[in-house]
DNA sequence: TTGTAGGCGTTATCAC
DNA sequence: GTGATAACGCCTACAA
């Protein structure tokens, strides 16, 4: 069942055909219902594979992601695929984990697919040495690379980026002007992200005019449970605080779990802020106030923007958004 | 950058050349490591487009799904991805959304990328009507069309199924023995699974000797405020209970909610029991009793089982996985 | 408005 | 072991 097939029951040629299917508007209206009529009959399908051949396009976009089960990413995954589809793209999708060398051979990979541009998803593939990103840039050479929620500047590379550090400053000003004095940071890793997170956490307490303290920074666990034990710990050892700032949700609701089994009341005598507004900060009593950093904003402007650069048109490299904080039940502001 | 380069460059044909790209044992050492040294030089990639034109393959699984930002969703994507990629397919991500139209034009379009087969993911594939579901029979004549979590006989069609009813019953028979005898079973729609679902609390209940009460079984909103109203309402209403069966653990996280709000302690006055062992169940205090349905498990078998069908084995229609109880603090056995 | 013919880059079937 | 050559099914000048 192929173009010649249609052709022949309908007595045109496979140009007419091809016209017909592409939508061409020099076919006569008589011979396009002809046709139209023996591919229905027919139940005929253009071959993708053919066509991807001439046009050297499959109009596919590879979505990459570390982890495609992980909360955040798994939303991005949805907006991204329904975004592209509504734009006429299918996604190929590939969790690359978070190793440096899978993230690279897994990049090569959908490339050797021949994909028409390629989105990395979360901020897990800015590298903080400038040598590990070398594979991105000449990536970006052949196809457009579009960040979403990372930033890298370099030929068709193109980032949209919520603004975390500012973000976070805000979250913390808010907390300090509150009345709080020890606040305590909790993050689970170094990507760029995370490292904005922690400059913004920074430059909010040295604008308290509060010292900028080593141990009120701290790497976390992202199971809720040990992160709870982790601040039992932290708590025992002598260190005090009266607010957390963690820069995932999870690691709040490991806080919420911390308080509510030491029998400290929440927020008068911890005041909380999660990051991400994902179901996990309603999950919790109460529930935890949080950063919305807009991950539908993001992934639509990034396919938006991705239309753009494959239409030919001239689009900004780096499209930043604004996150808003979503007031709950574990600060009295 | 093609075959014919290549041929070029090596002073061999092109037929050599695609013998040594595809591992054909006809070739000597020495012309061999010639063109393998070729290819590196000139940094050659096969194209695809070409390839699956000839082979009418593009060694490419579709994966649909309701909604891929779903937790349950989302790991079972992350999980046949990985499998399939370690298989060396591709996925591309189709997400269908819950209308039964809009699934039906998603799986055509799929088949329409000539896709080898089509993984459809969560419960929400299979109607209650058989009629509504003829598409799929139809599909699975031309390719396979694997089900996770779903079952439907027919021609092509392979479903891995977890025992839900079997599950619920088991949940429902642990708490009427540890003493329970008023048990709400929430749920959250009517897919094959849900029906499963609630045949088994039903199931339970009649071997418990108590009686069926239509008002015990409540459909309710995953929103966990929501869940949490209506169980105040439904408590305000007279109704008594001093157990809950979700079919989600999303509804048990309102149900907790629920206890913790209205001062109604956990697992005495109140037991719990939620479905899915998802992180949600590890996110409340106390931590929801869950049982876990093997999301692994489940996309792991249907990839091993598809890789079999595509090679031609032959393999059963359907096969099941056994669910677990994991105990945390909402229960007291 | 329609048809013819060449090209896209492989794979596979023959010969040699 | 190697090489010529015909598919694969479509798109698109160019011709008519």
């Amino acid at each position: 069942m192929n173009i010649y097939d249609v052709s022949e029951h309908a007595h045109v040629s496979i140009a007419t055909v091809s016209r017909v299917i592409n939508g061409n508007p020099n076919v006569s209206e008589k011979t396009r219902k002809r046709v139209l009529a023996v591919m229905d009959e027919l139940g005929y399908t253009p071959n993708v594979f053919a066509r991807s051949l001439g046009l050297n396009t499959m109009k596919t976009i590879g979505i990459m992601c570390a982890d495609s089960s992980d909360p955040w990413l798994a939303e991005a995954v949805y907006f991204l695929e329904k975004q592209l589809r509504s734009s006429g793209y299918d996604s190929i999708l590939c969790c690359s984990g978070y190793l440096p060398e899978t993230k690279k051979k897994y990049l090569e990979l959908l490339r050797s697919k021949r994909v028409d541009a390629i989105i990395l998803a979360g901020s897990h593939y800015v590298e903080a040495r400038e040598k590990d990103n070398a594979y991105l840039l000449e990536a970006a050479k052949d196809i457009p690379i579009m960040l979403v929620n990372g930033c890298l500047e370099g030929g068709q590379i193109y980032s949209t980026v919520c603004d975390d550090q500012a973000a976070v400053y805000s979250a913390a000003a808010k907390l300090y002007q509150s009345g709080r004095s020890a606040l305590l940071y909790l993050y689970s890793g170094t990507s760029y992200s995370n490292l904005r997170k922690l400059s913004g956490y920074r430059q909010a307490t040295a604008a308290a005019s509060l010292p900028v303290r080593d141990e009120l920074m701290v790497l976390c666990s992202k199971d809720p449970d040990l992160a709870m034990e982790q601040l039992k710990e932290l708590s025992d050892s002598g260190i005090k605080f009266d607010s957390i700032l963690a820069a995932e949700d999870i690691l709040a609701v490991g806080a919420v779990k911390y308080a509510n089994q030491t029998g400290i009341s929440i927020p008068e005598g911890l005041s909380i802020i999660g990051y991400n507004n994902s179901i996990l900060s309603r999950c919790t009593t109460p529930e935890i106030t949080s950063v919305d950093n807009k991950v539908e904003a993001l992934c639509t402007t990034t396919v938006n923007t991705l239309m753009k650069v494959l239409e030919g048109g001239n689009v900004p490299a780096k499209t930043t958004i604004t996150p808003e904080l979503i007031k709950r039940g574990t600060t009295n502001f």
